[in-house]
DNA sequence: TATCCCTGCGCG
DNA sequence: AAAGCGCGCAGGGATA
């Protein structure tokens, strides 16, 4: 195994203190650690110390490292570690480790092919017929100390792993339920069971549940049953863990799954606690299939609220947490997987799920904010957005027929004017391929053919480029909309003009027209997925089922309802169906009033409190117009973003981007430093705030929301100055974002338990972060519009069950009408209490409304 | 053909 | 020295 010198790979050579250095250890070592570069002596001896404690002998361990170069100068990136992936490969291959202990980042990519080690982190891979577990680099536990428990836990991990002891999980039998007359005791346990963690198995479809194919393949739980003694008479808790095959080829109820599942709904419902993991998608499933279970604790939402850095799927974390080995199958067909092996993979998930919860749930309870989170607000949201999910979103096909070859029409005259630019296909100046074999197609996206056009042809100079390559080399030229503003600012071209232009077009077409084409169900509506454990922060995110199961993602069920552009071209798209309304219930700069009560700003408190416009009174100041003059559109495109800005931290630099890319205005550096000094002054108790989250994430690397809601931010303790700054920044946004969008998910689930207990049938459609859409019949709106405004304003749990006492108002404009994109926003309040008033502006502004005599009739 | 990363852009 | 935050998806291009 020899190293090159003169390798020249990768940039890092130029700037290495040493040019690939190989591995050392003992040849036949079943072990090998992978660390990101060659250690220093000082390390490696701290490394050979650490294997040493958890019982491992270094002599015995061969210590090599992902990138060869000694470069400390450099940043290096996952590209740097495949190119310097053969000297590795030389030395896996002649000395053969079973275990492989890969460190950091680049370890963790160069052993498993995977990035991000803090999701990773202490979990075991199979990788090319090596055991694989990662944990954060020793550099890492140097700089922070504070991370040294949990590293020193993950190389006993890997110790034991590697000696092959136990880790005290013990799987109890199980009944594998394949005749009548187990169907029938599974049913009489269930009856006596008061919790059960459940999961099923699916098959897999474009469509989901809603697919005419849709099969539940098993069925499985881990049950905790009331047991009474015969002798003492008393009662006491048994586990009972079982799997039901359904529709697998060799479930002798293949054929009759939906009757067995018939047979056994009022037990199952019967269940007063349910336990699963993401149990949204099983309640979703079984739900479809009539039937109802009591979803009251998910692990994976457990784990998001402990932990909203880490990976969140059930293997990572039973791995981590209960030191299980990886078990499981190729989920991808199941139906041709033996069902013996299905349904032993399903009961432990099941059995996992269960240890996992009585784990979560005690570090919940020592941690009381978070429990009361979980328990008041994401089980009930979690439980809220299954019917949420199954209903969809009601989209106007008439519509959609009418628009989209409008909208392809318009695409089209843009591209055959900027054909007229290019050169004659048959000339010598038309592009080529990489190779230089085949001539380019031509491409207006952002593809080298485009780059060719803009930069190489029409000669318009390069403003910006993208990253750099791995191998040094500079990156492609940027055609971003604020590079070809600021190109069309200094060289104004038609061509800029049409490139701009067409952009929009194309994603319209391509993300939104072509999506929704394929998407919407028989009664014409699209579905989505929200994810309540999507965002760092506590946002909710939107969008399709998880891709990475099914191949070919062009027809995956779901949209994303989070994006839906502004123009009323498509986002009017979008209604309630004939006798319906949709509601856009709006909060009004929640984050603002949010910052402003969190940072305890008094003059923000003040002007909301009097009602005024902060907005307004920003985009006065920073434009120097007076009232009058801000129209409608300056105070959304400069007083909203500068507000939002500056709040989180933005720098003059950037204000000068954003007014620029925004509203074409120009400022200078000092007209930009002052307007920010200006915006601190006008609110002088922002900074103060600013500092407090400073210090306050650098002493506990962590912040929290009033709600309690934690935000982990380790990169504080980065040598990084710019990734500490980065962490700053985050940990004065997120406990505003969080609570503000955990103030809306609240209202949503008490708006949806108002609905039920006043019998409206009208329902919520979804989060779209600070406003909630809802889908009325139009003879209920009367009652509903005061609900959701009134609920929305003051969510009474917020004080009763949170102790949350806001210090300044919040309000919630309402928009109502058939459709989304054209709904009319109901400018006075007082017409929502006052039925007559209503019915009166209701006649006047909804096209399609149905006075509620006219409904009944 | 599937997968990864990057660019670019839609939303709040 | 300089620094808004948070997402998901489509398309291009390289790679295996």
């Amino acid at each position: 195994m020899r190293g090159n010198p003169n390798c020249s790979d990768c940039k890092l050579h130029r700037n290495a203190a040493a040019v690939c250095v190989m591995g050392d250890g003992p040849r036949d070592a079943d072990i090998m650690v992978i660390g990101k570069m060659p250690n220093s002596d000082k390390n490696q001896t701290a490394l050979e110390q650490q294997l040493e404690e958890v019982g491992l002998d270094p002599k015995r361990v061969y210590f090599t490292s992902a990138l060869k170069c000694v470069n400390w100068e450099d940043s290096a990136s996952n590209a740097h570690v495949k190119a310097c992936r053969q000297y590795l490969e030389q030395e896996l291959e002649e000395v053969k480790p079973t275990h492989i202990l890969a460190l950091g980042n680049e370890g963790l990519n160069a052993a498993a092919g995977k990035s991000g080690i803090t999701k990773y982190r202490g979990q075991l891979f199979e990788k090319d017929g090596y055991t694989v577990i990662p944990t954060i680099s020793p550099m890492a536990v140097n700089r922070n100390p504070g991370q040294r428990p949990g590293y020193m836990a993950d190389l006993r991990l890997f110790a034991n792993t590697y000696l092959g002891k136990a880790t005290g999980v013990k799987v109890p039998k199980w009944a594998f339920i394949d005749t009548k007359a187990k169907l029938k005791k599974l049913k009489t346990i269930l009856e006596r069971t008061h919790l059960i963690s459940f999961d099923i198995e699916t098959t897999v479809h474009n469509l989901g549940e809603f697919d005419p194919n849709a099969k539940i393949i098993t069925l499985a739980g881990t049950c905790l049953v009331t047991e009474v003694d015969a002798q003492t008479g008393g009662e006491r808790d048994r586990i009972f863990g079982f799997c039901l095959p359904l529709y697998h080829p060799e479930s002798p109820f293949q054929t009759t799954w939906k009757s067995v599942l018939k047979f056994l709904k009022p037990a199952l419902e019967g269940i007063p606690k349910g336990v699963a993991q993401n149990g949204k998608f099983d309640c979703r499933w079984l739900t479809h299939f009539g039937v109802n279970m009591n979803h009251t604790f998910d692990t994976m939402l457990a784990i998001h609220l402990l932990n909203e850095n880490i990976a969140k799927g059930l293997k990572p974390n039973a791995q981590a947490r209960l030191g299980v080995p990886p078990w499981g199958i190729d989920t991808k067909d199941l139906l041709s997987e033996p069902l013996a092996e299905v349904a032993e993979y399903n009961f432990l998930d099941t059995y996992y799920t269960y240890l996992l919860y009585k784990q979560l749930k005690q570090e919940l309870i020592e941690q009381p904010r978070l429990l009361r989170i979980m328990t008041k607000l994401y089980m009930p949201a979690s439980r809220d957005l299954v019917p949420t999910e199954r209903r969809g979103v009601w989209l106007d096909i008439d519509r959609l027929r009418e628009r989209k070859p409008k909208v392809e029409e318009k695409l089209r005259s843009i591209e055959d004017q900027l054909k007229e630019y290019l050169p004659d296909p048959e000339s010598d100046d038309w592009p080529m391929d990489t190779k230089g074999r085949k001539k380019l197609e031509v491409n207006f996206n952002a593809s080298r053919f485009a780059r060719w056009f803009l930069f190489d042809w029409m000669q318009l100079p390069v403003l910006e480029r993208g990253k750099e390559k791995p191998d040094g080399s500079p990156g492609d030229p940027s055609m971003a909309e604020d590079v070809l503003l600021h190109l069309q600012a200094d060289h104004p071209h038609k061509v800029i003009d049409l490139m701009l232009e067409r952009v929009s077009w194309q994603k319209n077409l391509s993300s939104f027209f072509n999506a929704y084409e394929v998407m919407y169900d028989d009664e014409h509506r699209v579905h989505t997925t929200f994810k309540l454990a999507g965002t760092v922060t506590g946002r909710l995110s939107s969008g399709k089922d998880t891709t990475d199961k099914i191949s070919g993602k062009a027809n995956l069920r779901g949209v994303n309802l989070q994006q839906v552009p502004r123009d009323p071209l498509i986002r009017g798209m979008f209604g309630a169906p004939y006798g319906w309304s949709f509601v856009e219930a709006d909060y009004s700069q929640i984050e603002l009033r949010i910052a402003a009560f969190i940072a305890n700003e008094r003059h923000m408190i003040a002007l909301y409190q009097q009602g005024a416009d902060i907005h307004m009174t920003t985009a006065m100041a920073v434009t120097g117009l007076p009232k009058a003059q801000v129209t409608k559109e300056i105070r959304k495109k400069v007083g909203k973003p500068v507000n939002f800005g500056f709040l989180y931290g933005m720098g003059w630099r950037k204000f000068i981007e954003t007014a620029f890319n925004n509203y074409g205005a120009v400022f200078s550096e000092s007209e930009a430093q002052a307007y920010r000094r200006a915006y601190f002054e006008l609110f002088p108790d922002l900074p103060r705030w600013h500092d407090r989250q400073r210090r306050l994430v650098r002493t506990y690397g962590r912040v929290q929301s009033p709600l309690g809601r934690v935000r982990h931010l380790p990169d504080i303790h980065s040598p990084e100055k710019g990734v500490q700054a980065e962490a700053e920044r985050q940990a004065i946004n997120s406990p505003v974002q969080g609570f503000a969008s955990d103030m809306a998910l609240l209202s949503m689930t008490i708006i949806n338990q108002k609905f039920r207990e006043a019998g409206i049938a009208g329902h919520c459609l979804g989060l779209v972060h600070d406003a909630i859409n809802f889908e009325i019949r139009d003879d209920e709106l009367e009652r509903a519009l005061p609900i959701i405004k009134d609920t929305m304003e003051d969510p009474v749990p917020l004080r009763k069950k949170f102790g949350t006492i806001l210090t300044i108002p919040i309000v919630a404009d309402l928009k109502v009408g058939r459709h989304w994109g054209d709904a009319h926003e109901v400018e006075d309040p007082e017409v929502i209490y006052d039925p007559d008033r209503l019915n009166e502006w209701l006649a006047k502004n909804h096209p399609t409304y149905l006075h509620k005599s006219l409904a009944a009739a």
